[in-house]
DNA sequence: GCAAAGGAGGCAACTAATCGACACCTCGGC
DNA sequence: GCCGAGGTGTCGATTAGTTGCCTCCTTTGC
């Protein structure tokens, strides 16, 4: 719960909220389709007065890189929408075994699972990398439903984005062994964030293998394994923070959709 | 996609969602803290007035158990109100692997993943017991939302309390190990269907190892091997549709929390 | 410059879970 | 009575995935 003082030095990058940009919405193990066909940002629904609106309503708050917004077990009112930055969405087990929900970009908002408080947390929020969110209790946002219709419908879409996204996720982890659904998270990455490089693609990305293993429902060491497999069947070629990817293919047949 | 002609013999009993009662709203490998907690059922919210004209807009329809209301890879249109039975909501994998998403009772709703149509169904459902659903299309239930405002409040929290569903199902799957979940299933079976009986509890189920094999994300063989492990360390007795819990604090201790 | 921390990578032992196959049992229909 | 369908019990082979532990390499902070 330690988020950063709002005095603090370093300002991450402004708003793009009420710029109106559309990045992906969400990074989760899941085909991308599910996330392209994603309904317009919250915000994107808005007249840029009414954006004013639920700003001001809101309490802004900055969360630095590897800091937790909100933690499982303790109690929540509301949510935050994420003004900038990137909020991943993980649970933890009695065991210690970690999975992570999802990574939710700016635009979209994270907290629940309740929208107008009462109840706890049942995961965590950190922010893997530094953002600003704004933190809306469930008062004001029984208000703002009422008072402005298109941010209810807003809402109501980004829940059911969130319910796809997370029945999406069921669907891989009930059904899918860890090597399928390590080579689907692949080429979802290598949609999302890849570069093409002479016939390959080249993922930039910084996550380390324990972040992939989270994502996939894996131990570290399984993804390791698998990783350097690949690179021995030459699918892929691990760097430190890049993999380039050379037969995308392969991967798609990994995943049993040839 | 074979649903029954309306003009059948038998019919299933009548409408309990006009009766009001409130049975759990869902079954689904999960703590049953998040069902017990959930709010109260859609039609639970509307006065009688206004129930009688959210049935009227939509189309009856009888689905016997066994039967297919909706189809994963079909195109859909808008959501099915369950007014009487129980429908399983499930999900099957290219490689033939078969995940059950949650069993909705009555007074709850399927389809989706969207409200207001376009798109394809991303997993199918199939009448668990004789069932009469209400089905509403996407633009009757654009109308209704804006006609009916507590029919929106009900919708919004509908859609929170799956998206609570569906994410504690892939906390579920992708923390726990398959003997963990079969064990919490059954806690979760025991608590919400149990009977005492002289010290015991009996869960007069109508599953087969198949159907719990399912919900955990298991194969049938290992259900069938893991009930047969209980059944010699005495936790259990497996009779014929009928389980006989002895020690529920052992599946406590099973499931990870003492 | 050094120390500490965290991540990558590797490896051996182990077990949880799957896969495919088959035999049996019970119930309902003809 | 026989037959077929659907559910259960079991076996052996195989693999997928975990656990625990250890080393090396970077990065970061002091």
């Amino acid at each position: 719960m330690q988020t950063a003082p709002l005095h603090a030095k370093t300002v991450p990058a402004a708003s793009p909220l009420l710029a109106g940009s559309n990045p992906a919405q969400a990074l989760l193990l899941t085909e991308n389709a599910a996330l392209t066909n994603g309904p317009p940002l919250l915000f994107q629904r808005l007249t840029a007065k009414e954006r004013e609106e639920v700003l001001r309503e809101g309490q802004k708050r900055v969360v630095y890189r590897g800091k937790m917004l909100f933690s499982q077990g303790t109690p929540h009112d509301g949510i935050f929408l994420i003004e900038s930055g990137r909020i991943r969405v993980f649970y933890i087990a009695p065991s210690g075994r970690e999975i992570t929900l999802a990574y939710w970009n700016a635009g979209n908002f994270v907290g629940g699972p309740e929208l107008f408080g009462q109840g706890q947390h049942v995961w965590s929020g950190v922010a893997a990398t530094n953002s600003v969110v704004v933190h809306l209790t469930g008062k004001t946002l029984r208000r703002l439903i009422a008072q402005v219709p298109a941010f209810a419908i807003g809402l109501i879409e980004g829940l059911t984005f969130k319910g796809k996204c997370y029945s999406a996720l069921a669907q891989m982890l009930g059904t899918r062994s860890v090597t399928e659904r390590l080579a689907h998270l692949l080429i979802h990455l290598a949609d999302t964030y890849g570069v093409k490089e002479e016939g390959a693609i080249a993922i930039g990305s910084a996550f380390t293998h324990a972040d992939l293993a989270h994502m996939v429902g894996a131990t570290r060491q399984w993804v390791t394994i698998s990783l350097k497999r690949l690179q021995e069947q030459g699918v892929l070629k691990a760097e430190k923070a890049k993999i380039v990817v050379y037969d995308l293919e392969a991967l798609h047949v990994m995943r049993g959709d040839r």
